[in-house]
RNA sequence: GGAGAGAUGGCCGAGUCGGUCGAAGGCGCUCCCCUGCUAAGGGAGUAUGGGGUCAAAAGCUCCAUCGAGGGUUCGAAUCCCUCUCUCUCCGCCA
């Protein structure tokens, strides 16, 4: 939620930048509703207090046993008025909602300029790309006889599943037990557990709805859905709270599978476990001051970051244009990992800082003791996508035989096994 | 799933037959006094959001909010309805 104090002053200058995302719309028709809203407020306010002057009246003059239906005269009127007043005031209200809650959060100075995917900024490379002398197969091929089956998958549920068994299993197991604790013991974040099913005022908080409900899964039954990432239930941790001061910064560190209808993306990376309806994935979330986030922002990067490090994995850090940022981000990097199979950069993680966006829509603030609330800042990243990080081992670390070496801090995870093995081919 | 109880300010908790209740009291917190330090004590203050006034802040003032939404009424924390959540007992169960 735009703040709408300046929605409200300055919705002329809100339209300029948010013309940046490439976004136009009709600031004149915001300032007609508000100057409207206004004048009609004041007049159910004031017919309020005229109502409740006379129930007052009414109240002392019982007391003192005296005749009330003198008073009564007229109230009728009064009443009717006043119900007009308020219908009008709810209708423009809601317009006034309905309007600015599709607003997405207007993108920080220091964005780069552009429109899409290709005017993003690449901000730094890291780690060599080991030069193979042998042909690179992708993890589809790689994983064909490590334990990887799309066949099965389908079977069960459908496309874009997939069914790790084994070996691939454990290893996408020590990836995330790997990132949760680098996470909590280096990097000071508290690992939590959350609810896989959200409500709509939870969706809603975090900027899901209502825009993007068809990229959801939806328990209609129950009025719930399944979480699109860990940053809705664990954002919403701070919903309608009031956080002191001292608690500041939140760092919460989960760890959940991740449910998206990927609706609008028929036909896109259909082979391959690069885009699923269901994949794990490892979130970093922190609450913090307004003043620090731009900071933490570069941090909490960083620590995503630390796992490619660590695991050996060559990235690049891209800073998203002011039209590629996601509804709620005021600034994102995205992290890109080399995929051999692909010969390519893939997004594996996306650091945003949604500044006082989100806060506004879940109504989170803090408290600094003798001060007044103020709306905290959140941010969030992946650290990271667990099942695309299983590609980028699998891809990046392949041999001639089509063996994988285990990287070297996972192998504690993977009880010291150092080389995954394919099994022979099937006899058929 | 069955039966019952409840939801009030940062926390606990009172609200009588609906009337001057944004709400007693306590705890906590802030400031001041007292005190060699600590402990104890005395005093004052202490919900949130929005509107108006103001250059702005302070102040003043108005409106809304006692789980959420609707209703009855001149007037609802108090009465009625629906929903959500919590607790107790029984049943079932990972």
């Amino acid at each position: 939620m735009i703040d709408p104090k300046l929605l409200r002053s300055d919705p002329e200058g809100v339209a300029k930048i948010l013309k940046r995302r490439g976004m136009q719309f009709d600031w004149q028709v915001l300032r007609d509703c508000e100057a409207r809203r206004k004048a009609v407020q004041q007049r159910a306010e004031g017919l309020q207090a005229e109502r409740n002057a006379l129930a007052k009246r009414v109240g002392q003059a019982k007391a003192r046993a005296e005749d009330v239906t003198p008073l009564l005269a007229g109230q009728e009127q009064l009443s009717r008025d006043l119900a007009a007043a308020q219908q009008e005031l709810e209708t423009i209200l809601e317009k006034w909602r309905r309007l600015t809650e599709v607003l997405p959060n207007l993108p920080a100075a220091d964005v780069p300029d552009g429109t899409t995917e290709e005017d993003n900024v690449e901000i730094r490379r890291v780690g060599a790309i080991a030069a193979k002398d042998f042909p690179v197969r992708d993890h589809v091929d790689l994983g064909d006889r490590l334990g990887m089956d799309f066949a099965a998958a389908a079977r069960i549920a459908g496309a874009r599943f997939v069914v790790l068994s084994g070996p691939l299993a454990r290893l996408q197991r020590a990836l995330t037990q790997f990132m949760l604790d680098l996470h909590t013991r280096e990097h000071g974040y508290t690992e939590i557990y959350v609810p896989y099913l959200v409500n709509r005022d939870s969706l809603f908080g975090t900027g899901q709805l209502p825009k993007f409900a068809d990229d959801l899964f939806h328990v209609k039954d129950a009025g719930l859905a399944l979480i699109p990432t860990a940053e809705v239930p664990v954002t919403n941790m701070v919903r309608d709270a009031i956080v002191a001061g001292a608690d500041l910064p939140l760092r919460w560190v989960a760890h959940t599978p991740c449910f998206r209808s990927e609706a609008g993306s028929a036909g896109r990376d259909t082979r391959g476990m690069i885009r699923q309806h269901q994949f794990e994935k490892v979130e970093l979330v922190q609450v913090v001051e307004p003043a620090d986030s731009a900071r933490v922002h570069e941090e909490l990067t960083a620590h995503a970051e630390e796992v490619l490090k660590r695991l050996d994995l060559p990235y690049r850090v891209m800073a998203l244009c002011a039209g590629d940022l996601g509804f709620a981000s005021r600034k994102t990097y995205d992290l890109e990992v080399w995929l051999p199979g692909s010969g390519r950069y893939r997004e594996i993680s996306s650091c945003s800082n949604f500044g006082d966006f989100q806060a506004r829509r879940l109504n989170a603030r803090y408290r600094q003791t003798g001060q007044k609330p103020e709306t905290v800042h959140t941010l969030n990243g992946s650290g990271l996508a667990v099942g695309r990080t299983l590609v980028a081992v699998l891809e990046n670390y392949q041999q001639a035989d089509g063996r994988i070496r285990v990287p070297d801090v996972l192998v504690p995870y993977m009880g010291g096994l150092k080389e995954l093995v394919p099994a022979a081919p099937r006899a058929s």
